[in-house]
DNA sequence: ATAACATATGAACAGTTGTTCATATGTTTG
DNA sequence: CAAACATATGAACAACTGTTCATATGTTAT
């Protein structure tokens, strides 16, 4: 009911300390972990998607990616802030104006991976394995 | 100032209906990206990330997990009702038991990527191709 | 049927997030 | 220098999110 103090694992029905010995050694440090949720965040926005789907095509400038999205000047600046801190953007200036561009190409295979992943929703997986 | 009506891009210093033309066929659909937008915001939450690494390991119960992330059932059992919904893990029943196992192996190539792209950070990469 | 256990879920509350508005910074041109 | 333009940023507010608490559902054994 209360929190268990150490690792006190669900009866012994279903759980066993030999998964905790296997499983705890293979976990990544809580600040990556950390990290890791930080970025996904990033990608966590329909602004931000939308941005860097731009950014596919080619470097543009922020008032462009505003007006591509039909968006104010200032939310872009602000979310090609957040971008940029996670390092999927970074930025030139020539002039009065700033470029941004991908940083690298993570990006696109990760929100490749993950346009997958809804698309095969709509596909077949009707099997389930189990009863 | 306000909202653009049209697709008025910035003067015609940076941008070029060129790029629009480019940029715009090219965009997925507002839906799709609303999608992948949701399912990144799956990743984007620690607890969620530590779920799905503990089941790279194993399929596991509720409150074996709870208990290896040293959390309550009830958190558990919310954030796994996320993750299914968004395909990432299934359940299997066995008795009073319920046990979790990963969806696709999507979510492996994901997070493997978002773990490349953090680490990269504390890499080199100091190299910037403009002044 | 009742008790015990594993899981699921609704309501509520605190903390976080994205946009807007106003304004500041930085750059070029006159 | 001042004006014009592109971008950045701080404050504030509404909307959203994750956890907790209480309780419901589902399963097994007595």
């Amino acid at each position: 009911m209360a929190k268990q103090a150490y690792v006190e694992l669900c009866d012994e029905v279903c759980t066993h300390r030999e998964i905790l010995e296997k499983v705890q050694p293979e976990m990544p440090d809580e600040e990556r972990l950390y990290d890791l949720a930080e970025l996904f965040k990033v990608f966590g926005d329909t602004t931000r998607i939308r941005i860097l789907y731009v950014l596919f095509e080619s470097e543009m400038c922020v008032c462009d990616i505003a007006a591509l999205l039909n968006m104010t000047q200032s939310a872009i600046s602000h979310q090609l802030r957040l971008l940029k801190q996670a390092r999927l953007v970074r930025s030139r200036r020539e002039g009065k104006t700033v470029y941004y561009f991908l940083d690298d190409d993570h990006v696109r295979t990760v929100i490749g991976q993950g346009m997958e992943h809804i698309s095969e929703r709509a596909g077949g997986r009707k099997d389930e394995k189990e009863l």
